[in-house]
DNA sequence: TGGGATT
């Protein structure tokens, strides 16, 4: 085993070493460790869990019954930390591979010791895993580097038993590799020294060194990515309970062009009309966790008013504005959901516009609070039920670049403020990866032209705070380039 | 004002 730099020593187990060792595993073991040369064990030595011992075998005891299968290179009872009792099972490590792997066959649930009445056990310890405590997933590679690269950069760890740079089909690297270790601790030993530690060429973002994903991680990434390939959004499964006072505040702002879109024939605004139908049924799924809707409409032309939509509960039913449905404060669940417990929104009835401007004070009035009080996380909840989606492009005209977005607005927020303009094939809020803040620009895919343009009609210089949404079509991907 | 990935 190679020694990891910078001195710290790997946990996985001592050296070649005679008489006793220290436990690594928090119980007490005396060694034994033959032969008057210290044996070197292989690289890709397997450390053995033996069970089923009798309380009365020592390792002097049990060293001829395993030395048939090769020369051993650590052997050790354990024993309890405090009472010193033999706790009936023992590490084994061969110098060989291969003799751990004869032994397991030869020895594992095939014979039972003397005074024992279940088959001994020998088998990999738990400690050796599958290979998958000692794989790593790298992470933020250069796209030029290759496997001989990365090579270089893990080795000064330990044994590298593989090295596989991801690739597109097309051959060019997806700036990510696996790298499996022959320990543990030759992992953990290259995690600790160079996650984040450098910024390779070409790469946005430090380097990241970490477990590649079990098989069961990977099953659910799996799944996860089979939802998001689903596509555009349809409105029924997002959870609506999570929306936060900014999209609703944004979603009373739409139900206010539609007011204002009384007559017929007003374009663009008609078509929001339409899908506003879209997003009132969909708050038809969330109903029996918002407020009851209004029976009757505030005033100033409220949503309530809105002609020709089926029935006035979808704008409601977003809202956690309680001032637009005075009778519903107080109701259950409704203050948790909608006010943090905080600081309730005034009891007064706004117009939509008043409304709007009260829900942006009241955020960042929380946002200025210490974070204990009001973290951010609980004005925009996070939704762990919201799957990843994958990134897609609409089609050329249907991607818009949006900017001036709220510290706080999440994917999630993104989805909800655009979803009544048609259907959302992606949304992307971009994080910066060190701080995890948002950079408060994001991008918003739809699947045609029309709802892009709608949407850029109706949310281009929409105003919070001190500033204005910015919401224009995506540049073409090389439209920075001059030549 | 651009896509951070898991054989």
């Amino acid at each position: 085993m190679a020694a990891a730099p910078g001195g710290s020593a790997p946990p996985a187990g001592p050296g070649p070493r005679l008489g006793f060792s220290t436990a690594d595993s928090g119980v007490g073991m005396s060694g034994l460790n033959p032969g008057p040369a210290v044996p070197m064990k292989d690289h890709d030595a397997i450390k053995l869990f033996v069970g089923q011992i009798p309380r009365g075998l020592d390792e002097q005891d049990l060293k001829p019954l395993f030395e048939e299968f090769g020369r051993i290179y650590e052997l050790t009872v354990l024993k309890d930390r405090l009472t010193g009792l033999h706790k009936g099972c023992a590490f084994l490590t061969y110098c060989a591979r291969d003799s751990a792997l004869k032994a397991q066959s030869a020895l594992h649930e095939q014979k039972t010791l003397p005074g024992m009445n279940r088959p001994i056990q020998v088998k990999p310890a738990a400690s050796e895993g599958r290979g998958e405590d000692r794989k790593l997933f790298v992470g933020m590679l250069g796209k030029q580097q290759g496997e001989e690269d990365v090579r270089r950069l893990f080795q000064p760890f330990g044994h590298i038993e593989e090295c596989t740079v991801l690739r597109s089909p097309d051959g060019t690297s997806k700036g990510c590799a696996f790298v499996k270790f022959g320990s543990q601790g030759e992992a953990q030993a290259a995690i600790q020294s160079l996650h984040g530690s450098r910024t390779m060429a070409g790469a946005s973002s430090s380097l990241v060194v970490k477990l590649a994903d079990t098989d069961r991680e990977r099953a659910l990434r799996r799944m996860q990515q089979m939802a998001g390939q689903l596509g555009a959004f349809h409105p029924a499964p997002l959870p609506l309970g999570a929306c936060g006072a900014y999209t609703t505040a944004i979603l009373q702002h739409q139900a206010a062009l539609l007011a204002a879109a009384q007559g017929p024939g007003l374009g663009p605004v008609a078509a929001v009309a339409a899908q506003m139908q879209h997003v009132a049924a969909f708050s038809l799924v969330a109903a029996p966790l918002l407020p009851a809707a209004a029976p009757s409409s505030p005033p100033g032309g409220g949503p309530g008013a809105l002609p020709g939509l089926p029935a006035p509960i979808g704008v409601n039913g977003f809202g956690p504005l309680t001032p637009l449905t005075p009778q519903t404060s107080g109701q259950p669940g409704s203050d948790s959901l909608y006010n943090n417990g905080l600081s309730p929104y005034p009891a007064q009835s706004p117009g939509v516009a008043d409304a709007l401007q009260q829900a942006y004070a009241g955020t960042h009035h929380y946002a200025a609070y210490p974070s204990a009080y009001a973290p951010v996380s609980t004005t925009f909840p996070q939704q762990p039920s919201a799957l990843p989606q994958q990134q897609r492009e609409g089609p050329e005209g249907c991607n818009l670049f949006i900017y001036h977005l709220p510290q706080e607005f999440g994917d999630a927020e993104l989805i909800q403020t655009f979803l009544p303009f048609g259907a959302v094939v992606s949304a992307k809020v971009f994080v910066d990866r060190a701080t995890n803040q948002s950079k408060c620009f994001g991008f918003v895919s739809f699947d045609n032209p029309t709802s892009a343009q709608t949407a850029i009609q109706a949310m281009n210089g929409f105003q919070i705070g001190m500033k204005r949404l910015k919401v224009q079509l995506k540049r073409p991907k090389d439209a920075n380039r001059p030549y």
